[in-house]
DNA sequence: CGAAACGTTGACCGTTTTCAATTACAGTGG
DNA sequence: CCACTGTAATTGAAAACGGTCAACGTTTCG
């Protein structure tokens, strides 16, 4: 008897929570392991679920940049629903584990399911706003304002390190803005690596 | 007898090209005035013709963030579609005309027409994914290397100083970075303020 | 208790920014 | 067609900044 027990088995985020079982596969890839190829016919919609990949796209210049690297929680390839190819590698970064959605299934409920539709507008638009939000963050010049200004806004939750690569700081030069503003009294210290920004004038 | 002509009379970009002219309202700010305010119930999703506008959000700090410029061909609000009240303050950057779809009649057209639906996740799937390519440029450590990405990417049509601004570099440390990838042999200078990246090996 | 990872700070060094100055065009009015 | 003026293109030099390396304290967890 086989016990196989889904650990992990966080509901899908809407809108993919409304698709039929059947038509969402899951695709475990060891690091370095190709999703798809720059050039191949779309197959699907991804959502990766635990890990991280990259996606690569092959200029003409024969150089390989990287377009983005798609964490937990983050879908891919969203806009390949409506090209006949990709445009990018899909390689995992590390051991990954990501969903896959029907891309003909996909279009064919945005045609028929109103409320699918919109779930999946609705989410599209969140992370516009989410994206937004982290490039006009990354325009803040000095390191000392861009770590204030996130820290206002809420983004440091988890540990010191990870806020600052949100940041694209090295996580030393975190620590001397924090330290600093705290000098300045325009933060605070709250606990061992936790912080607060404090009120203007 | 008045003769008002439209100028600038530009095709509305799909999916908003479907939408019934009488419920297209346009808006012309001057430089400083205001679109809607943080807290407002939001009415309409917006495309910006021509100018730019700054979404502003007031932190619970009392600190002003800019968490967007709109600039011409951008939308904005799209996540107030779903919310009861806009997050934030759009402010002209400067004498702007933008369009405004009538957020009632945006919702009922996606739950009852397939098409514009779709176009609009792609027109979003687009979106996203410029900005996922913007982030990863704005994560090269290296001025000389993002600007030789870039460069490659086909980022430079304007003038040399809006191409630093995309990059979040001063345009001197761009000219440094052209000109010293010319010299490298990595890129080739075709005119005055133009050039083009060369296929590596 | 010891390993492992985070937190914190100091020093050194290469890069960028800034400030300044110069050159090259493009458009305007003689 | 030319002087005149404003903006873009460049380049140089000094100062500020952030990255990297290194060292050390602290907390967590098996």
């Amino acid at each position: 008897m086989i016990l196989i027990i889904m650990l992990c088995d966080d509901p899908l985020p809407p809108p993919f929570d409304s698709l039929p079982d059947h038509l969402v596969a899951m695709h475990r890839l060891q690091s370095g392991q190709t999703l798809f190829r720059q050039g191949d016919r779309p197959v699907a919609l991804f959502l990766v679920q635990r890990g991280a990949v990259a996606l690569i796209r092959h200029t003409e210049a024969g150089r390989k940049v990287r377009l983005f690297r798609a964490k937990a929680g983050d879908t891919l390839a969203e806009a390949s629903l409506f090209s006949e190819s990709y445009h990018c590698d899909c390689i995992a970064g590390r051991d990954s584990i990501l969903f896959g959605f029907d891309k003909a299934a996909v279009l064919a409920l945005m045609a028929s399911n109103p409320e699918f539709s919109m779930a999946l507008v609705r989410r599209l638009s969140v992370q516009l706003q989410a994206y937004r939000r982290k490039l006009e963050l990354l325009a803040i010049g000095s390191a000392k304002e861009r770590v204030l200004v996130a820290l206002a806004d809420g983004w440091l939750s988890g540990s010191v390190i990870e806020f600052a690569g949100e940041l694209g700081l090295s996580h030393e030069a975190t620590y001397r803005a924090l330290a600093h503003l705290v000098q300045q009294g325009r933060a605070r210290k709250t606990g061992r690596g936790r912080y607060c920004a404090i009120a203007e004038r």
